[in-house]
This record gives C-alpha cells, sequence and structure tokens, in this order.
DNA sequence: TATAATACTGAACAAATGTCCAGCCGTCCT
DNA sequence: AGGACGGCTGGACATTTGTTCAGTATTATA
C-alpha cells in the first residue's frame, strides 16, 4: 500500500537518494534538518516517518544513518565489460579480455538479462555521418540484425562499427562518412552485436579551445 | 604510501565491505568490535586507524559510519537525476523534481563526487552539428564553463544546450545546426551545467523484426 | 638486541544521533 | 463545524558512536 509522496516529502527522498550518491552514506537526521533549514530534528524525522509509512523509505530503528531509498536497492546494474579491439574468433568469449566495464541499469539501458551484451571503444571516423565518434562507446547486443541497424561486424579479420543494410536479400555494410565506400561481403558477414546504446565523454570536457 | 595490509587488517577491511553490500551502510566500530569478538571498541578502532594509515580506507572524523573502502569507490554507481526540463529557478535545487535517474559508474564518467552532476533530456536538432541528438541524454556537472565547452543555459527562461564561446571577453552562445544564430545575452548568461558526458538509446535499437 | 609495529584489554568522555512529547498553523475532505 | 493530515517549532532525553588515555603481550624489523 504505497502511496504518492508529498511534493515537500518527494523533496527530502531526493535529498537522501543524492548524498547517498555523493558522500556513499546516508545523511543523518540533523543533517537533513540543515539542509532544509529546519530549526528541529523532529521535522526532518517525521518527513521520514511518512516516507516509511508510504514505503518509500526503510530504516533501522536506533540506527545511525540507516536510511535506505526503497527503488534503490532494487535497480539492477550491469557490468558491461569493454572490448578495446575484438579479434577474430569472437565466438569464444571465455578469451576475452574486458578492458574494465561500463556500468549502467538495465532499465535506462532497456537491457534483457538473457541478451549478450558489451561495449566497444569506436576507433576511426567512418560513422560520425551517423553521429559516432572517435572514442564513444558503443554498446552492442549479440544478436539478428535488422535493416538500418548499426552493427560491429567482421570484415577481413578487422571489427569495424557500420550500418547494416539489406538490398535484393542481400545484406552490406556502409559506412556513415564521405569517402567511405560500401562494403559488400566476399563471402559471408558475420555480425558480432547490434548497436542500443552509446556513450561519450567528452575529452574537451575541461579544456578549453583556441578563440 | 600505500602498503599491504596484515591478515587480520585484511578480515577487517573484507567484513567493512561485505557489511556495506549487505546492509547497505557501513559498519561502526562497536560492531566491528562484535564481529571479531573484541572486549573493547579500541581493537576496532585502531585496525581502522591502521587501515587508514595505509590509504586502505578513508573516514569521516566524528562522523558515524563513514567507513570507505578505498578500491571500492570506483565501482560505486551513481544515480544522476533526469531533469527532462528545467525551469527558471534553477539556483534552488530543491524545487526540482527529477524525471528518473541514469546510473552510471563514478569512473567512467569521471565525477567528483562534491560535484553537483544531472542529466538533461535533449530537446531539437540545435546541436546536430556537435553530434548531439534530440533524445540524447546529457550529463551536466555544475561549473564554470570554458571557452568551446557545450553548456545548458538559460536564454528568456528557457534551457537550451549550446556551445560557450567567448569573444573579446564577452561570452556568447552558439548552436551547431546550419540556420541558427549566435546568441549573444542582452543581460547575463545563466550557466546551469557544463557537459561531461552523453548518453544514447537508439530509437530503432530494440525491435526484432522477423526476415 | 633494541625498536617499532601489531594486536589487543579496560575504562571513560564527549559528541553525534535517533526519538519522543507538546503544541501551532494551515489545507483538504466530509 | 469537525477531523485527519501535512508541515513545522521547541525542548529534552537516552543511545549510539567516535575517540582518547593507559597498559600488556606478541611479533616483526633493523
Amino acid at each position: 500500500m504505497s502511496s504518492r509522496p508529498t511534493k515537500r516529502q518527494e523533496q527530502v527522498l531526493d535529498y537522501v537518494r543524492r548524498h547517498r550518491t555523493q558522500h556513499g552514506l546516508a545523511p543523518t537526521v540533523r543533517e537533513i534538518q540543515k539542509h532544509f533549514g529546519f530549526a528541529s530534528p523532529n521535522a526532518a524525522a517525521s518527513h521520514l516517518r511518512a516516507l516509511q509509512r508510504k514505503k518509500l523509505l526503510y530504516r533501522h530503528p536506533g540506527t545511525a544513518r540507516a536510511l535506505r531509498v526503497t527503488g534503490d536497492d532494487r535497480k539492477e546494474v550491469a557490468a558491461i565489460p569493454i572490448y578495446g579491439d575484438i579479434p577474430a574468433g569472437f565466438a569464444d568469449t571465455r578469451e576475452q579480455r574486458p578492458d574494465g566495464c561500463v556500468y549502467a541499469d538495465l532499465d535506462s539501458l532497456d537491457i534483457r538479462r538473457t541478451a549478450r551484451t558489451f561495449a566497444v571503444r569506436v576507433r576511426g571516423d567512418s560513422m560520425t555521418g551517423a553521429h559516432i565518434l572517435d572514442g564513444d562507446l558503443v554498446v552492442l547486443e549479440l544478436r539478428e540484425p535488422n535493416h538500418g541497424n548499426i552493427v560491429a561486424a567482421l570484415i577481413d579479420g578487422e571489427t569495424t562499427l557500420k550500418r547494416y543494410l539489406v538490398k535484393n536479400r542481400r545484406p552490406f555494410l556502409r559506412a556513415e562518412h564521405p569517402g567511405y565506400p560500401d562494403l559488400i561481403p566476399a563471402r559471408e558477414l558475420v555480425i558480432q552485436g547490434v548497436m542500443i546504446a552509446l556513450f561519450r565523454k567528452p575529452k574537451d570536457a575541461g579544456r578549453p579551445i583556441e578563440p
């Protein structure tokens, strides 16, 4: 019987959430009091009581900083391995060595837990026309591609990111940048993954450019 | 100057880690004491001191349950609130209502824990030249922008994503799409955040079509 | 062998923190 | 009009909790 929080209660809940992610621990009653400018710790405490009543918050009585926002626990965070370079024998996943992981929640990625998901660091500018830049991290899912999907494919022993197209029942790959020709596979086309998400961290995020 | 922990210290560190993942919060000194059967809280406390000296643990003095294992921070996933729409009075964070959250690890985002970070859903195509598309999720940090940064700014009561430029010591905003004029602020320029990351989930990604 | 570091016991203090009681004011609903 | 509820002030109390001082025994370490 969890009901909706009021505006104020939402704010409190948000502050708890934020405090947890920023400082790694939940705030105390008096920290909440201070943040909202209450004159009494009871103001914060009663909000917590209300949130608890509405099942939006859990806590251990008598325990310091024992606040836990209900939804946050259930968030399933997937560790997506990053393969900087995909070698030929991709089928054997066990031999892969990820260069770290991206962590993203399944919700926002809409990932099925059964699906094989991985990420690749993009090299080159052959897909800038599709707004995929050098250095971008592309999250891929192992499945059959559809016409128009962006895929990681194996061409001549190298893996590249291209758009997957079908013409006259024959699939081929297209780069999204002037000067790159279409790639029509001589033998068979090995699709290693279909792009489902993109993650970019601009290199110039903190750096000024020439005026 | 971080050296190796002793066997016992390793056990304590392990217990702290386990307690955090199991209960969502760090143990107190006395909980550690109880777990190891110490007769004095000082036994646990001195272990924590040693671990701190070896840079394997961080804590806030005088704060309850403020233990953080050094390596674990990197795996920590931050909940970044998504503000679909940024109203005028942004300075008052308390009135914000996030439309859910993105979850990303601090490492890959290079987020400072102290920094105020949030995300905005991009609307419109004024930044396609900078490879930022309609529907993209842009992660922003609250800080002073540099020349060339992409920022969320408040213009005429509306928030837009633009490139921040400075000419003759006067800052202005530039869209990255043909046909959009530069925005030269009449009064003052309110910068709400500087882009530090981008997250895209293609709309046509999840459709499985049978051939 | 000296010296430091580890690994504790034992007691106690002070700050941090959760909690409770009493009451005020306004809004919404019946 | 009445009552339930949200939002808050003000004060106080009892734990919880971090911290410190003093001391013992064992194990490295130079």
